[in-house]
DNA sequence: AATGGCGCCCATTCA
DNA sequence: GGGCGCCATT
């Protein structure tokens, strides 16, 4: 047992965590300390040994392509397939569960997934219904407070209960027949994945008892930023045995803003006071500057478990921080980073990651690579699916599906325009409120509306015909197939075709994308595995991280977010600036500017060798009531956060700018003479000042570093040379 | 009913 | 910057 071959590249506590099975466990992994191999190793190690069959297991990833590398990994070590592993995210797992046990809550199987612009749609029509304007409450505000409610295990009852003012009673009404229509529409949406298999677990001992039994040993990665959804989930199905491990790191819960609770790791061994707590506090990834650069930024949390995390790898460079004069300088910095990095230390464009706090930050930084001729990719941003073609293709197959699903029938029902306009959907509606019956059945019917006229009536039933006459193809044929049959009947590609605009060029190769990909589901599954509602699920269930190819030999940009658990060579964090990163609104509220703090511990822990900060003195924004406005910045306070020691500072002058800050940045204007006498204290060189020597000639100081060894400078000389000197020996005269 | 123009409004992060 | 809703025109 012992010799067990996932034993073996194990450190001490890594080993611990995996041979642990007396009870519940929880793995405090730092970060870079190996967390993979380690879940990977208990996986195998479980069924090596026989605790527990594949389908006894249940094991939590964070993104489905970890879910399909860690099932990969052991399969080929154990040699044999896991058929029946519940492995994948919390949201595939209870979609998996929902799938099977939908008809309790009066859904069925095939039920569809709304994601945020579906709940839009869906809150913007019941609020019309219900008289209400749409220009003083917003449908996007009301399904923000609904989510958020989710969030918090509120149903509409629970809400009302506590609603106060006016908005929030208004919002109450909404939540009541929102939960309605989506049981109409036979729909989820994100945040009722979570709760509802918990609404049947309650109801329904029996079905929970059932899972309970199933489930001997639940394994959840990241269990920090799980939600009360998500952690009364765990509770649940690990109560009877209470085989249940966790793995987490409280300095990397990033996720708050979306329910996650801190709390659930905080407090994990409040609710299994016999639980075993293992610390994996070696990391192997980055290098010791790095790393304890990280530390030092971390340790100004509070709210902590604590751990200290040390490594053997070498010191490595230096943290390099660079100061631009706008964003489109820190765009030009970034690429001269990257030309340095392939060009001088050959390094591969797929070993570095340019990483920011917002999507919208890539915009700059895609225009410069585009000129320069640096390859690069996007995660994120705005999806594939998202796209106006994608949808209204989806949009079809999910009415072929569900046809339930008014959203999408609404979607569809006059796109491409077939004379069923405002009008006649209003009476189509009508009739279907007054017979009490769905939109779907509404058009079945048509012939009883006498409202509609006759031409319009015929156009209806050619519609209605088509779609029911492909829904009795779903079961003969495969998902690409139906997709194919779609696409040709309803003309959705053709309308593309013969424009020479170049958006509509691009709209046709998305659609064909989206073919092709539905041809390859199709041909990697089979049996229930391979419908066309699975298809539907697991594209609204996919992440980003899945859509990302790493080996592909570009720069991958990303958010910070979706870097969480990744790992680069040279990492390159733009946008350190005070109100962007750390954002306005975390200002002001310790808890989230400490889950700030956090998410900058992420994204200086994703790197194993180099680390590039910058920060842009200028910046414009688009969102916002200040649309378009430029911004002063100050560096952000987590580039202070880092000891003087791991960090060199440069100065991007190209475009030289007066530091001059309005009345209301008063506050920061004092942190920002803090930061200038903290990079240059007490010493007569400062960054931007000309300096002769006597044999290079006069230069410009370009970084001021401090050490135990002395006054470390940059300085660019007149014949473009770039020397490191130290202040002391030097022998500069200053200018 | 369809189409084109104009003005308004964005929570930042994600499944 | 861009998506969406409203409005005027055909
Ligand atoms: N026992 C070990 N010996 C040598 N290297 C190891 C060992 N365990 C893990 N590593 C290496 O450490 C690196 C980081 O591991 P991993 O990606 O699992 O980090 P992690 O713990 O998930 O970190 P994070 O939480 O920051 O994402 C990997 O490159 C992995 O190969």
């Amino acid at each position: 047992m012992a010799s067990s071959k996932f034993l073996q590249e194990l450190n001490t506590s890594q080993r611990e965590a995996v041979e642990y099975l007396d009870g519940p466990m929880l793995v405090l992994a730092g970060a870079g300390s190996g967390k993979t191999r380690v879940l990977i190793s208990k996986l195998g190690y479980l069924i090596d040994i026989g605790f527990a069959q594949p389908h006894e297991i249940l094991a939590v990833t964070f993104t489905n392509k970890a879910a399909n590398e860690m099932k990969q990994r052991v399969e080929k070590l154990l040699k044999r397939g896991l058929d029946g592993l519940w492995i994948g995210t919390f949201h595939s797992i209870c979609a998996r569960i929902l799938r099977i046990e939908a008809r309790h809550l009066g859904y069925t199987s095939d039920f569809t997934i709304y994601d945020v612009d579906d709940q839009i749609r869906l809150i913007q029509q019941l609020m019309v219904g219900m008289n209400m304007d749409t220009s003083v409450l917003k449908p996007r505000q009301v399904q923000y407070v609904i989510s958020q409610s989710k969030n918090k295990l509120l149903g509409p009852k629970e809400f009302e209960e506590r609603a106060g003012d006016f908005t929030e009673r208004k919002i109450a009404q909404i939540y009541w027949e929102y939960e309605v229509a989506m049981r109409r529409n036979n729909a989820f949406d994100f945040d009722d994945l979570l709760i509802k298999p918990l609404e049947i677990f309650t109801q329904y001992p029996e079905i929970l008892e059932k899972y309970q039994n199933k489930f001997k040993y639940v394994l959840v990665d990241e269990y920090q930023d799980t939600n009360r959804a998500q952690y009364y989930f765990i509770k649940y199905l690990s109560a009877t045995h209470r085989h249940v491990c966790v793995v987490g790191d409280e300095d990397q819960s990033i996720y708050r803003w979306r329910g996650a609770d801190i709390d659930n790791i905080l407090n994990f061994e409040k609710d299994y006071p016999e639980c075993k707590i293992v610390r994996l506090e070696q990391n192997y990834r980055s290098t010791k500057i790095i790393l304890d650069a990280a530390n030092a930024v971390v340790a100004n949390n509070t709210r902590r478990l604590g751990k200290t995390l040390w490594s053997e790898n070498k010191h490595g460079a230096q943290i390099e921080v660079y100061s631009t004069a706008d964003e489109n300088a820190e765009a030009h910095q970034v690429t001269e980073i990257i030309h340095n990095e392939v060009q001088q230390k050959g390094r591969n464009y797929n070993e570095i990651a340019v990483l920011y706090r917002t999507n919208a930050q890539s915009r700059a930084l895609e225009d410069r690579f585009r000129r320069k001729n640096i390859p690069y990719i996007i995660v994120g941003g705005t999806k594939f699916y998202e796209r106006k073609e994608i949808k209204d293709v989806l949009a079809y197959l999910r009415v072929l599906v569900n046809p339930r699903d008014s959203v999408a029938l609404r979607r569809i029902i006059n796109f491409p325009t077939r004379g069923i306009g405002p009008a006649t959907l209003q009476k189509l509606e009508d009739y279907a409120f007054l017979h009490k019956v769905g939109l779907y059945q509404a058009l079945l019917e048509v012939n009883e509306n006498e409202a509609i006229p006759l031409s319009i009536k015929n156009k209806i039933i050619e519609f209605i015909e088509t779609l029911e006459d492909l829904r009795e193809k779903l079961t003969q044929l495969s998902a690409y197939e139906i997709a194919r049959e779609v696409v040709d009947t309803f003309r959705l590609s053709a309308q593309y075709s013969h424009s020479d605009l170049l958006e509509d060029q691009a709209r046709l190769e998305n659609i064909n994308e989206l073919l092709n990909s539905i041809a390859e589901f199709s041909e990697r599954n089979s049996g229930p595995e391979a419908t066309l509602q699975k298809y539907l699920e697991d594209v609204s269930l996919i992440t980003d991280i899945d859509r990302w190819d790493p080996s592909f030999s570009a720069v991958t940009l990303m958010t910070l977010h979706s870097a969480k658990g990744l790992e680069f060579p040279v990492v390159i964090i733009t946008g350190n600036e005070d109100g962007l990163f750390p954002l306005f609104r975390s200002l002001s509220n310790d808890e989230e500017l400490e889950e700030e703090r956090r998410l900058f511990y992420v994204g200086m822990t994703r790197a194993k060798e180099n680390l590039y900060l910058l920060w842009a003195r200028q910046r414009r924004r688009f969102s916002g009531e200040n649309s378009g406005m430029s911004f002063r910045n100050t560096p952000s306070r987590f580039l202070l956060e880092i000891p003087a020691d791991f960090k060199s500072e440069f100065t991007d002058t190209s475009n030289e700018l007066e530091y001059s800050y309005d009345q209301s940045y008063s506050q920061q204007r004092q942190r920002m003479d803090d930061y200038v006498v903290d990079m240059v204290e007490e010493s007569q060189y400062k960054i931007g000042n000309w300096v002769k020597h006597p044999t290079f000639g006069k230069g410009q100081i370009l970084a001021v570093n401090r050490s135990r060894t002395g006054t470390k400078l940059t300085v660019v000389f007149e014949n473009k040379q770039i020397k490191k000197l130290i202040a002391e020996y030097a022998n500069l005269e200053l200018l």
